[in-house]
Parts: structure tokens; C-alpha cells; sequence
DNA sequence: CATATTTCAGATCTACTGAAATAA
DNA sequence: CTTATTTCAGTAGATCTGAAATAT
């Protein structure tokens, strides 16, 4: 069992999923709020967009958007040139937060990776990389 | 994005997550019966020794256990020598079950690590191999 | 008419929490 | 009295299904 590959994938994931809930749990967020809110940074989208670039749900993307929305990091607005669309822009403390995420992100990839060393950690992530554009392929 | 190892992971697990709620579904199983199942072929274990060994918790160890009891994979009964654990055992049909449930994890792992040549299927378990040692540690 | 977007209500699986009963 | 084991009831988070309303 500890040489079979979806057991270890999820046994880490688990363990990253630990991780993520706990600290971003600290500052009142969770993981879909970085991944929601990073990608705005380069500009407005809709939400089907979203979806599609981050691989959240289009239903978990509405319910995210609703308390990122209530926190003030963004707007939802109609889009006047497709009306089923809505455009969704962040917002000045929007940027604000990002960058609090990002920080806590990046505390929580030193925890997960402190068994790696620096070549260790480019080929997991090259390896993992490749699994993603397999699973995409078909 | 695609380069934040937590990310990554979380991807793939879902991923592998999908082939094994899919595959297992297909024969009226799912992962937690495989990854009980198969310790039970070394010997008669007690429930939270399983779990220890699992990683599942002692209260789902209880409700997969059940389902198995109730399709004849395995018996539970009261150890003699510490009234308080109970031994299970796997029975003969079990074993057989077993067959079964690790031809269908052996065909999610190709299907899963198909991006993957040998030599990095073998560093990838090799790599998450150390993180899982690394959580463990703490 | 077929397709795309947003939204909601619900379901599943994994993981976990808390508490009780029993026994070492 | 403290600890370990089994059990149950319930929670939470991520993912996904199905369906409706609206617009292209």
C-alpha cells in the first residue's frame, strides 16, 4: 500500500488539505478565496471563466463569489455586451487580501515541502504537472 | 497557479479520487474496503490496529467494517485475551474480494499514471513517499 | 431550436469531532 | 484514575448532479 500511487497522492493531499483549511482558516478564508481571487488580478471575467480556469464547480464559484462579494474583495456586475454573463472585478481591498493569501500560501507550501530539497521539489512539481495535463487530455 | 505544489496535489488527488469512486463503483466497492481488505491478508487484526495502519479513522473503520461483515468479506469477533478490541478476520470469499479489488486498483493506477514513463512513476512514490514520512514526523 | 451562463437545492465521499460504554 | 477500544451521531470541505431561469 505505501508504494501504490492514488494512496499516496491522497494521503498527501489529505495532509495539504490539513494545511490549507488551518491556515487560511486563521485569517477567515479558505482555499477557494486564493484561487478565485488570484486569477482577477490580471483582470475581469465571468464567471463560467472562472470556472473553467481554476476547476472549481460553476455552482461552488457562485457560492464563493457570494461570500467574497459580502467580504467586499470584488464585484459582480451584469455584462452589457452578453447579458447572460456577469463580470466579476476585484476590488482595491481585494488586492489587499490577495496578498495575505498568497503570503499564507506560501507558509503553508514551506510546511508541506520541508522533507524536499530545491531539485526535489521542481520535479514533484514537474511530475504532478504532467498528471494534470493527462487528466485534462481526455 | 500551476506551479503551487498544494495545488497540484489537490488536482491530482481529485483526479484519482474520480477513477477510484468510478472503477470501484463499478464492482460495488470503494477504496476504504480495498485498503482494509488488503492488510487483513497478513493476519487477523484489531480495529484500531487497522486504522493506525490505514490512516482511516477508528470511526469509519467501524462503518466500512460493517459493510464488509454484512457482504461476508469478513468476522468480527471479541478477543479473548482484551475484551475490549474485537479480532477480525478475513474470510475465504474475502480473499477472493481482494483478487478482485487490486485487479481494479492495479488498472486505475495505468490509467492514472499514464503521462508517466517508468522511471518517474518511480520518483513520483518515491517523492510522496517523503512527504508522507515528513507529516508523519511532526 | 440548441447552446451558454448563472443560480439553487441536494447528494456523495473523505476526513474529522465529540461523546458514550466498556474494559485494561 | 487513566488509558485504550469500539461505537454512534453529527460536522465540514471539496466535488459533482440535476434542474430551472435567462440570454445568445
Amino acid at each position: 500500500m505505501e508504494h501504490l500511487p492514488s494512496w499516496l497522492l491522497t494521503q498527501a493531499a489529505a495532509h495539504a488539505h490539513r494545511l490549507v483549511t488551518e491556515h487560511f482558516a486563521e485569517i477567515g478564508a479558505r482555499g477557494y478565496h486564493y484561487r478565485l481571487l488570484t486569477p482577477l488580478l490580471d483582470g475581469p471575467a465571468s464567471q463560467a471563466d472562472l470556472g473553467r480556469r481554476t476547476g472549481i464547480h460553476f455552482s461552488d464559484v457562485v457560492a464563493a463569489l457570494n461570500e467574497l462579494t459580502g467580504s467586499g474583495y470584488l464585484e459582480r456586475r451584469p455584462d452589457p455586451a452578453d447579458k447572460r454573463r456577469n463580470v466579476v472585478t476585484i476590488t482595491a481591498r481585494g488586492r489587499e487580501r490577495v496578498k495575505e493569501l498568497a503570503a499564507t500560501a506560501a507558509a503553508i507550501q514551506e510546511e508541506l515541502l520541508a522533507p524536499l530539497n530545491a531539485a526535489e521539489r521542481t520535479e514533484l512539481v514537474r511530475l504532478l504537472g504532467l498528471l494534470r495535463a493527462g487528466a485534462a487530455a481526455e
